[in-house]
DNA sequence: GTGGTCTAGACCACG
DNA sequence: GTGGTCTAGACCACA
């Protein structure tokens, strides 16, 4: 996994983190069972704290994308193929999906560039 | 306009009273030219300070959503017949859409269900 | 003379009332000893309240550009024929010239292209 | 960086901030990945609040001359080496100049005078 | 009456 | 220790 990180950006470095591990995810460039990097190594890797690393992983927990073991690290817990999702995910992703595309529109791109660009981003997906 | 704000929410007041405008205007019920509240007047609906409404209005104009006018305050300056979107808006715009769609694929939400979803939303902003 | 306002700009409509009449008069359009529209005319014109059109002729009167009679109405005091520069005018000017040329130049604009621009405007002022 | 501010003046305090920085980069005191003082800081070198110090920052940023990182706070992001200036930068500065250049040539300043002043001025900005 | 500027101080997010 | 958010209130500029 090739993480790309942008520590100017205004997103939160934690959450950049989250981010590209997610869309790693997403790739199938990671599946279930995968392990990722110590939060130390990836800390080293990027000259960040390892708290910050730490917060992402926490995240990512809470989320119930990843399972961390005092032993053997942080794993990957669920990816495309490992079901539905829980409840309360999809009412809260639709509520951030609502702005983004009132954005869209107000901005002007056309609603079916809009469909066609999230099926292409989608297609991007398919492992 | 009717506005609904969680003061409680983790998301910035002043986000949110973005998010709610540009939704707003996405789904018709605002048009180009129509006015906004006044800072102090919308502060006081909903028992905030009018800085804080004063940045929201401030991030509107700065994505050229509104202008702002000394005398008559706030006025709507683009929606969805206005044209296409400005240079640099769409690839920002993607980006972010492609972490959303990355987070909807990794739950486990069928690609034609994520679709189906966005067409809906949408279609919510047909006016 | 034909100014253009735009009454949604950033710019107080008086300042740009101001400029406009400078810049006629830079053009050679006017010249000392001409009338300008009456203030309550202009406002009418614009649609504007004739307060504002009062503050920029005061404007103009203060930094000796137009005299204004209770009985004629405003008049062109000076025009580029009219001589050198009042004491103070011109440290003041040189002093907004810096900040210009200090932005043209951070943001990457070339020095000679600076300076062909300069004559370039300049040359439009030639009457 | 040796700024100085006149907290009389008409002009907003967190614009004599922006110019002031600004002319640093021109004259190259300041260049790229260069530090800012943190807004705390240069507030209480001023005995003014560190909102007003913000809003300056803020603007820089809107403008692509500084970066904002959370940890080690303001980096100046462009100087007169960082390649040609974005688009609209240029067409919004030549309106501003021929504004200022109207106005000193109707105050009677030579042409071949206030092109010599460009020069001179853009001549201690050569680093 | 509108927005803009500045001050002052509290609390939180980030790293 | 850095910037970000929010509150509160005063005063000014603009129209």
């Amino acid at each position: 996994m090739n993480l790309s990180l942008d520590l100017d950006s205004e997103v939160p470095i934690y959450q950049q983190i989250r981010d590209r591990i997610v869309e790693a995810i997403a790739c199938g460039e990671a599946r279930e069972g995968d392990p990722l990097p110590s939060t130390r190594q990836l800390a080293a890797d990027f000259g960040i704290n390892f708290h910050t690393v730490n917060k992402a992983y926490d995240l990512l927990r809470h989320q119930g994308v990843i399972r961390i073991n005092r032993k053997s690290g942080a794993v990957i817990r669920r990816d495309a193929a490992s079901g539905p999702p829980e409840a309360g995910f999809t009412d809260d992703w639709e509520e951030r999906m609502r702005v983004l595309l009132a954005e869209a529109t107000v901005h002007g791109l056309d609603r079916d560039e809009v469909v066609r660009r999230c099926e292409t981003l989608l297609e991007g997906f398919r492992s």
